[in-house]
DNA sequence: GTGAAAGCGCTAACAC
DNA sequence: GTGTTAGCGCTTTCAC
């Protein structure tokens, strides 16, 4: 900048301001900057400039894991988001794990983010706390933190859950197995309440053996069908919380020779691109993937501008989209 | 800082000299600065250092699309490694879209990133150049960039759609379709050239209407598939670029009651997860996508380090992995 | 073993 | 419409 406002014959501050537009300078003097600029290639230095300003334009999200298809594409849905605001996101593999999540969240706070987006992390109320004490804007997403006041934004499990389970009741089944994951943990744990309380509504005994638990990788799907499959009576259907292991499932199923969803119906969680493409087509909740990265980042955003404004609780419904890996019960 | 120094009773410089353990610090003065940094929660401003030092420990990412498994694979190979080393990485999504592609670029360089990763871009010879000039490290990913001197780290893909189709030719098949994507652009048009070869080494006449264009999404290869069963004589066997087309080729194949393998082989490209899990398993060219990020990581780290190292272009090879999606042509 | 001071590149407050 | 100056929080040189 230096060497520009020297070669434009102007003082610093000038240049400074044709660079932002941040007050009026003459006609000849900015010809003569921006002529500058361009020969010399300059370009401002945005570690000065949030120095300077006490403020940046980076934001950290801390995922799971960002090549798992459902982070992968609420993580688009936040980069796009964050892009067209002009902030650009550090991006950060916790693998659930808590400790790589405090030495993230540290090294987001040295490089001092405008705020910090956590998906489906488990985050302590203490780490919370502190991040309100340090005043780093934060929005926790697909995950409940209980009794913290902080911005969430997630999707109803819950009523996912149900809604898959009643489409099998629906479709007259009785044994209805679920495949679970992670422990207590919100997601998971949600979706398999609205599960049972959909078996129970119906009348229909819930059956412990009948849930087995996976960590919504497709592996964890396939062993899962696997023990499933090997049971005396064998469910009719299966409630897996997410595609990936509703798509492991299949695998398992089909190639222990039986037909899904002639013999057995599957019904997946998410929604992702592939569900569409499976064979058979999966049947499953959709979660707005997309909207639920946009939706967050514009939350994160609004409480970077204004950290004292009230908390915001975004719960966002899912829907049942029938494809073609569930049928009605066959009965013998 | 200037807090911290204050509480402990010692020059700024001290406190600076026990963070970063660079001069020696009697006992007494380096245990009052160690309390007060915690009793402040002092952490250290890493805008600050990096302005100071000229240098920061950001990389930028530039990917297509972060959602795609197979950059989402590569990706994350790039944020261990990164993660390892001290570096944090800025996720940029392009698109594919060259404006888009600059407009990172910029801004990636006004935040002083220590280097530039792009991953199967098409980046232009200038783009390069200036990057070159601005003596920026960048390291080109999956593509190969003709008549100039850059850090690469790319697969074979030309091997790769040798061997896939010759492994189709080995089954018997002759009328052996393929779905390519992109147009010159190197990644698909390597592979698409392997498949031409390795046709033409066994005395098989290259056919252009047996090969459709996609572009590497599901969707694409359902149509590509659609549009090559509606020929009069529709191939008994199709070579699809990536895995995603390949699934959904699949899907199309299977819908218009069709089977795979046994009226249609299926090979695909990448052997991204869910190649293991589709129905029927997928017979694809596996690519190591993680030690592709890794790789291009520590080629890029070192490219830091050194300036003016010699140029590195790593060829990593591929390998036919054959699963349940091929088999031998069945002659009528 | 310690401190003072300069300066990284920028912006904002204050003069004129 | 323009210039001068102080200072963001840190590291580093120099002096003691």
């Amino acid at each position: 900048m230096r060497d520009v406002a020297k070669r434009a014959g102007v003082s610093i501050s000038t240049v400074s301001h044709v660079v932002n537009n941040s007050r009026p300078v003459s006609n000849s003097a900015r010809q003569r900057v921006i002529q500058a600029m361009d020969e010399l290639g300059y370009k401002p230095n945005a570690l000065a400039r949030s120095l300077r300003q006490q403020k940046t334009n980076s934001i950290g999200l801390i995922v799971p894991d960002s090549a798992n298809p459902f982070f992968a594409e609420v993580a688009r849905g936040i980069e796009d988001t964050s892009f067209d605001q002009n902030y650009s996101v550090i991006l950060c593999n916790s693998d659930g794990n808590l400790d790589k999540q405090a030495i993230y969240t540290n090294l987001l706070i040295e490089r001092q983010v405008a705020g910090i987006l956590f998906v489906a992390a488990g985050v302590s109320t203490e780490l919370v706390d502190d991040l309100h004490r340090r005043r780093v804007p934060l929005v926790i997403i697909d995950r409940e933190i209980p009794n913290v006041s902080v911005d969430t934004v997630l999707t109803n499990h819950y009523q996912g859950g149900f809604l898959a389970t009643q489409h099998l009741i629906d479709l007259g089944h009785l044994r209805i197995a679920c495949i679970s994951a992670g422990s207590e943990l919100s997601p998971s744990a949600e979706r398999v309440t609205g599960y049972r309380d959909a078996l129970e509504t119906s009348g229909i005994a819930f059956d412990q053996s009948l849930v087995v638990r996976g960590d919504f990788q497709y592996e964890s799907g396939y062993h899962a069908a696997h023990k499933l499959l090997q049971k005396e009576a064998p469910p009719t259907a299966v409630f897996a919380s997410n595609d990936l292991m509703a798509v492991g499932c299949i695998s398992a199923i089909t190639e222990s020779g039986m037909r899904v969803p002639d013999q057995i119906s599957v019904v997946g969680f998410d929604d992702v691109k592939l569900a569409s493409f499976s064979n058979p087509p999966l049947t499953t909740i959709a979660q707005p993937k997309r909207e639920i990265g946009e939706l967050a980042t514009e939350i994160l955003l609004a409480r970077i501008q204004d950290l004292d404004a009230p908390q915001r609780f975004e719960r966002l419904e899912t829907s049942l989209i029938v494809r073609r890996s569930t049928c009605k019960l066959k009965r013998n």
